[in-house]
DNA sequence: GATCATCAAATGTCTGGACATTCACCGTAG
DNA sequence: CTACGGTGAATGTCCAGACATTTGATGATC
């Protein structure tokens, strides 16, 4: 099973956040796939008592990643693993979660000056980047349009592939292995441009989401993102209980 | 200073428990508009271990109703409106937690017949419920407008208190124990009716979130709740990275 | 094969203790 | 009056121990 992990006991920082930092770690890793240690062992690996441990399993339960229970022993939930990944959810992964089959229809992919979104990307605005502008379509019918814009360095192998049911973020990774590891999103009710009306099928005065994105691999940008959703036929849903709990998009 | 309180140490219910119980009905009495007390205290009062007592306040800590700090002690909140827990994130709680002091302004409290909400409660649409129409404020500025329905049985007790300041779920849980433990929660984009927009002071064009939540307690429902939010003024945002996330509405 | 009892493992709860860190307040000196 | 240092109070962290509760696995019996 595990060795033991050498914590720092010298540093301002907890050793329960240490812990729980290691756990993460070892957790995206898919090291405990076969199974979480109990506290135990988790005693025996970090050298510390079971309080200790505790503490840092307890955070790990209260952000879903964990279940425990008396008698059971702490388990991995299969969902909340992929919140570690990335963002606790995302427009596309909940769309596809419900079994959607997602295809894209490209309207353009250039290079070009960054000019207004530099500020995104933290380049400058002569800079040349690569945008890339989809209608996006769930079971054949169009459900986003969004444009993602990425420094050129990253963004050049776009020009290589297939986007049309290629997921970008599994190329990027497998091609540059370039995967987010922390980023933004945020969300806002608008009404849509008339070319994005015209795209989704929907009439001008029928709101949407507008989601922008901007992740970060390894501390610099990665893309910038901008989607805009259809509110007339999905809506972000939430559904939790006591053991139980999840976010996402959702048709209506 | 506070007296002493006898728990059951006989029952199933944990002992944190009922402090915590004991405390959100404090709190919901005012008892401690003077100060929240230290550990030491509630040691006192309550006859447990320190971890006993730091077990009951961490859980108001992680709701936001108190904040805890080295040195400075256990204080309470400000404002601790509508603390709804279980969920994910809330639109209020994640407003409240940026600080805004909120307050409601009540445009009626009725006991009606359910109609048209009646399934949303689970009762005939002839059965009485009591509903309750508010304008919501961030620091005095109109951010939402929402109505909440409830079974008469439980909306009762509105009209014996004050829904300006009070958080709703608090006095619910002191008053009757009544709780929620499960929930959905789903948000759309929307334009605003000409009475919302009245009196959000916005323009009938002007997007916003709409959010429907049901909640339910024990196994039956608790609550039904529509809330218009200002999308110009607010957005739904994420943030995350490896070792840490956050999720809820926050101002634009 | 099905059922029941037993036992071990695992988490939950609770107590007690100790030390570290931080803050606020008070007293003293300039 | 202001600034600084000291002190006490308060929370945070960590350890150790013990018992309660729950679950799942195993073995025995029918």
């Amino acid at each position: 099973m595990s060795t033991t992990v050498r914590l720092d006991r010298d540093c301002a920082e907890p050793l329960w956040s240490q812990i729980l930092t290691d756990l993460r770690r070892r957790l995206a890793a898919g090291e405990f796939d076969e199974g979480f240690p109990p506290d135990s062992e988790l005693v025996r690996i970090y050298s510390v008592s079971r309080h200790t441990v505790r503490d840092a399993c307890r955070r790990l339960q209260d952000e879903g990643i964990i279940t425990r229970a008396r008698g059971r022993g702490s388990q991995v939930r299969p969902v909340a693993l992929e919140q570690q990944v990335g963002s606790p959810y995302s427009v596309f992964r909940s769309i596809e979660a419900q079994g959607y089959r997602q295809e894209s229809t490209v309207l353009s992919l250039e290079r070009q000056r960054a000019g207004e979104i530099a500020d995104r990307l933290s380049v400058d605005p002569d800079e040349m980047v690569v945008s890339l502008h989809r209608v996006r379509f769930a079971d054949a019918e169009p459900f986003a349009v969004d444009e993602v814009w990425l420094p050129e360095a990253i963004g050049a192998v776009l020009f290589e592939i297939d986007l049309s049911h290629t997921a970008l973020y599994l190329e990027l990774e497998a091609r540059l292995g370039a995967r987010p590891d922390r980023g933004t999103e945020n969300i806002r009710p608008a009404l849509p441009s008339l070319g994005e009306a015209d795209h989704l099928g929907i009439d001008v005065l029928e709101p949407v989401f507008v989601i922008e994105r901007c992740t970060e691999w390894r501390d610099a940008p990665l893309e910038w993102r901008r989607t805009v959703v259809r509110g007339d036929v999905f809506r972000f849903s939430s559904r939790w209980s006591p053991d139980h709990g999840d976010l996402g998009f959702a048709r209506r």
